[in-house]
DNA sequence: AGTAAATACTTGAAAATGTCAACTATATCT
DNA sequence: AGATATAGTTGACATTTTCAAGTATTTACT
């Protein structure tokens, strides 16, 4: 007496057709997903966005982290201290504006994000399975230009 | 001085390139809109789904519930309670399983629903002006096969 | 039939996340 | 120079998430 899955009694309706209630849906299992697979890095997925930002050699300031992966400045403050004790980045002090750090990667940083985008990478394969690349590559083109 | 924006700055960063990214993003900015399109009416996404499917008419049990929209059983409960100091959902138990609560949607739930999913929509019609039609009807085909 | 195991809902607590206001230091504007 | 704005930090508080435990009921097993 198995009785049908709540996706399948309600695939149907009006709430499965709206956008925002998928975008949210697929987020969450992602989100999951995505921390577990990190857990055992010492990463959280808000750490994750953070790290890989620094690693890209950009510089970004803590206030362009925040604007960037939507979150209040204070929590980056969390969140770099958490890198910066693991050692994983460094708050560089810049030198034109003494108000602002730039966030600096260290080598362990790069090297721990090797190992943690390896993570993430095989995560979205698997949660993105049900789509042909091509499928993939449309769905990304079309969520950046809703979010940018 | 302005300065270039982080979205600019950023864009082209692998993590830019991370669908599970772009979709929490999509989904942030997306439930604060909904989020404050739907306060006047007393209620937040959360609630919103949940009164959805009570008006659906598939009669969900809490767990149902808490299976499609991603949240734990015990938050359905206060939801539940919440719509139902409103007056907008009736626990019903369910006559083969005395265990079990059906949600089912009031006439004032009916309406308020009404209401409510207009807001939805306008607030989506937003978040996707960017697609067209045919962009957006494609970005939920491959959404839903995403996620069901 | 009778007992064990599983399920639905509820309650309460802890951890994580989100939001906001105030503060210091510095930079920008006029 | 003085007013205004911005970056980072701290701390408080609200919301959300996650868990564990309890009660009632149903299902599975013998």
């Amino acid at each position: 007496m198995a009785g049908k899955s709540s996706v399948e009694r309600f695939r149907e309706t009006e709430l499965a057709t709206e956008i925002e209630f998928l975008l949210a849906r697929a987020r969450n299992l992602g989100i999951i997903h995505a921390n577990e697979a990190l857990a055992d890095l010492g990463l959280r997925a808000r750490s994750y966005v953070v790290l890989s930002l620094a690693v890209s050699g950009l510089q970004p300031t803590q206030r362009e982290l925040a604007d960037f992966v939507n979150l209040d400045a204070s929590q980056i403050v969390a969140i770099v201290d958490d890198l910066e004790r693991q050692r994983l980045v460094v708050r560089q002090p810049a030198p034109h504006d003494r108000r602002t750090n730039v966030i600096i990667a260290t080598d362990e940083g790069h090297s721990r994000y090797t190992a943690a985008r390896k993570v993430t990478s095989r995560a979205e394969r698997e949660s993105l399975s049900e789509l042909s690349q091509h499928e993939q590559d449309m769905l990304r083109e079309l969520l950046t230009r809703v979010v940018f």
